[in-house]
DNA sequence: GATGAATGAGTGTTCATTCAT
DNA sequence: CATGAATGAACACTCATTCAT
């Protein structure tokens, strides 16, 4: 039986969450080739060892950092979620959570998106990942069965109801899109339109 | 035309391609991070050196192979650009001309998406890439003069009519799309259905 | 006395000694252009990784190098400095005894001689090396107010009272002469003959 | 049989002078280590190739230009050269003459101090440099056997009336050196006090 | 658990030299 | 004669990881 006093394990998720935001920080300011661990054990302030003891490698250490990201934006994005709403509601309130938490966590989208378009993407067990997004995938199909939402492949319909938010979050591609609630409401206004019948 | 008065060994643009071919392909194999000029030279079957020959350093040859590759999409995408036709067909045909260029060169694709997430991209000269870009952006001013298309940020529709390609031609986020013409074109249904009037 | 709170593993200054020491060897048998960090660490028998984590880089471990010599060096010529004596026997003794380290300590003398006559030079911080030599200055200052010793430009008199030593001690530029005392005694004959009034 | 027109022979020489002159320039400058084959040919204006036309290989190129700038030195000491003066008027002359050629040719001195304290100095053959500097010899010797030098090993005596020409004239060492006549002759005083019986 | 020392293998880049023209 | 292209080997330095403490 393994009894842990609350002090050790506080300290203990201090040193990891340490070690996860200084990897984000340093793949978002100078990118995923130039974080060696040295540099991300230096800035969270933790020998190089220590890192291995929270994590089986490097990969394993920006595979959990996604995962945990991914996690965080589901949970942020299903905040509230209430199947008893109208379809377009339910939609319409996803999109302005996830557009919220994303542009609070500005590091934490960067960092997601520099890692899923890179191979390292390819170990993460895709179903760990997916079952964060099982409710929004429920909802567009009851659209479909509702004869709502068009009846088309569920790839396209992510592209025009997800993807967007990505795009338009991402300060690097829009520089000329000003995050407020207006602009953010016009854009769904597009979303839906694209997917609605 | 080159004239050469003295005599000299010409620059071989042969080994050119092959270095940018060897980075492209082993980008997409191992990622940025672990592409290093000795093994990007190996797969071109060249001298670490002779790389340098040709390039400044590795960042100008990503720099380059990005530019390259952004300016062959745009070409491709605008080949039978007719300003005379309907917004619409002109639109659709810039869709259909994209889809195509990218099911046919996936790698050079899923080069750029990797470098456009990388810090690599700061490094390019923003305005290079966009005058590539430039009849696109032309089209959509005038559908909304002519009243056709939404009146609204030109992010928010370029989220919804160009990014939505990206997106759907990433294999890594859309395993279950087939990029046949008939999804294409009910893709673009959606596409148009969202920024239309 | 060093106390270290946490468990850690040592610096180990027989490492360090051992990388100076075969720095030292390498400049004097090949030169400093040849003596690259690979072939320091491999006489050292160490990684060239580990010469990093006693040195900042090359350069700094040949500076150090450098300002140690100098250091034992002085040391070497003060070794019993006695302000009382008369001017000139303080000045056979430092010469004596500079003689005398030079000729135990050739290969030190040798990669001072390399090192001050390259660029790297220029990066040694003048004062810390010329404080070591204080004393010296001040012997002949006192000489000449005494009128014992020219009254004359201080770097005139050192090229005559100091540089000589080196100039005799090189055996690259004196393969006539012998290192012995009766030499060493009638070469500061001149010397002192040189200065003197 | 071979036919040099002057055109030719003359542009020959140039390029020749050319790398000469880039050679020193850069060892001056940026150091022997840093000093490559293409930063030199690049300062002279012509390919790495070409290098290879006129000097066997980058170390002939270096001792070629050391022997050339030590014969440059001697015939400049040894202007107006005459053995029927004074020994002391001679060796005054040579003096003069030995500073003026190098505080005009600094960085000649400069390369020559570099080099004869590199590994290089090995591959010069003694004889050729040394027979230079024969008429020195012989004045030294006539000295003694008047009985107006003193009867000192050859090394120690040239320890005293020419190396600390050296010293003198090396900037790093002597920065408080003014190069001037009064300066000059002051020293020489030093230089003859120490000889002199 | 936590550390800094230690390292072989690797990094991007430049080297002295040769080659075809 | 003169060139710029081409290169394997070397350069200074950093990597991810392990080790003894």
């Amino acid at each position: 039986m393994i009894i842990y006093f609350t002090a050790m394990r506080h300290k203990d998720e201090l040193k990891q969450d340490a070690i996860i935001e200084a990897a984000i920080k340093l793949v978002n300011e100078i990118g995923f080739a130039a974080s060696s661990v040295a540099k991300i054990s230096k800035e969270a302030n933790v020998s190089p060892a220590t890192l291995y003891i929270y994590y089986k490698n490097k990969e394993d250490l920006l595979v959990s950092t996604y995962v945990n990201i991914k996690k965080k934006l589901s949970d942020a994005a299903l905040k509230d979620f209430d199947s008893s709403l109208p379809i377009r509601d339910i939609l319409e309130r996803l999109w302005h959570n996830m557009f919220n938490y994303i542009s609070l966590h500005r590091e934490y989208f960067k960092f997601a998106e520099q890692f899923s378009n890179s191979p390292y993407n390819e170990l993460v067990k895709k179903e760990e990942v997916e079952k964060y997004f099982e409710p929004m995938v429920r909802v567009l199909k009851k659209g479909i069965e509702q004869k709502i939402i068009k009846d088309v492949n569920h790839d396209i319909l992510a592209a025009f109801i997800f993807y967007p938010i990505m795009s338009l979050s991402n300060s690097r591609l829009c520089k000329g899109f000003d995050n407020n609630e207006i602009n953010i409401d016009t854009a769904f206004t597009l979303a839906w339109d694209a997917i609605k019948l």
